[in-house]
DNA sequence: TGAAGATCGTTATGGCCATAACAACTTTCA
DNA sequence: TGAAAGTTGTTATGGCCATAACGATCTTCA
């Protein structure tokens, strides 16, 4: 499995959290089905990259300028759509609309999105980038592209589409009922 | 890009958060460095993969249950290492010992795990499945299974293999300081 | 031996997110 | 036209997670 000879391929070098997945995928081979080694695998391992990569951007570039990952995501869409209901927000992003109130809430304190009454219907309203909004969510976009790029920077340009390519897929694929 | 001929190839059928993420990308490919479309796409893809299977497996299994994801996970650990130091669960977990304090809580709450004393250390304690949460966590497990695999079934086996490569080498080259 | 430092688990505070229930408003259609 | 149904945004409640600070305990080493 390992490929560099002279070297043992023990483990002994790996993350923690690399082990234990190793040790689990050995031990799920072991397990009848419903049981799926390489199902668990690919989960496991994409859960893993993006919690670690989420927590990455949230304490190195979004906290330490008094933002937080949800609301520089929410800044990123306004400031790429413009003005935008809370209830398209919450749809592209998959998101309840509360769990957008919320961000929005946040951001709002901070004066960094603004709500307006939408003319036409009573019920809506519209969520708006700030100057000051708009100013942060240019500099920490900057930041988190370079971030970014670091973090993918040990694939190869072709490794990092068919990888692209493939997460399409399965968001595409993605079962009806969610 | 799109493949099926006579049909026409716009994205009127794709889900809103596709839809949105094609567009930032060429919003993004006409922007100057350090704008990087491909790393773009290639975060948003994995962060909604996993933000969705994630909020999938949690509201179609875990919680009708009575369990969360969380705490489906940690019991998952313990199941196949056996009672453990919080500390270690932090560990391979990624995550902090006070985060692992509160699932804990919601576990032991349930009746599904146990604190127990460690005779050689006043300050550690292991956690530890009790009848019912091996048998909770055996249950979930099952079903986790079967709808991993319905996620990922749009892919063939070589497919989720190269992925599963590919996602565990960004985790060996993880940032050093994390 | 004993004081300084490290480690373990917990608590407090605050943000994100979900579901459920709600008021206000709009749309539909008999 | 007017009542029923749907939509929008908010609030309440509760779980997850982070950081910071803390007491208790263990380890180190002068």
């Amino acid at each position: 499995m390992n490929s560099e000879p002279g070297i043992r391929p023990d483990l002994g070098d790996e993350p923690p959290d690399l082990r234990y997945a190793a040790y689990a995928r050995n031990r799920l081979a072991n397990m009848p089905p419903p049981a799926d080694a390489e199902a668990f695998a690919l989960a496991y391992h994409l859960l893993q990259l993006s919690y670690l990569l989420v927590t990455d951007l949230e304490t190195r570039i979004h906290r330490p300028r008094g933002l937080t990952l949800a609301g520089f995501r929410l800044m990123f869409k306004l400031w790429l759509l413009g003005p935008t209901q809370p209830v398209r927000l919450a749809e592209i992003s998959a998101m309840s609309r509360s769990a957008v109130t919320n961000v929005v809430n946040t951001l709002e304190r901070g004066g960094l999105v603004e709500r307006r009454p939408v003319p036409d219907d009573g019920r809506a309203v519209v969520v708006a980038l700030t100057p000051e909004g708009e100013a942060a969510v240019r500099e920490a976009f900057a930041e988190q592209a370079r971030r970014e790029r670091e973090w993918f920077a040990c694939l190869g340009p072709d490794e990092r589409e068919r990888m692209t390519a493939l997460l399409s897929r399965i968001l595409r694929a993605r079962p009806a009922d969610l």
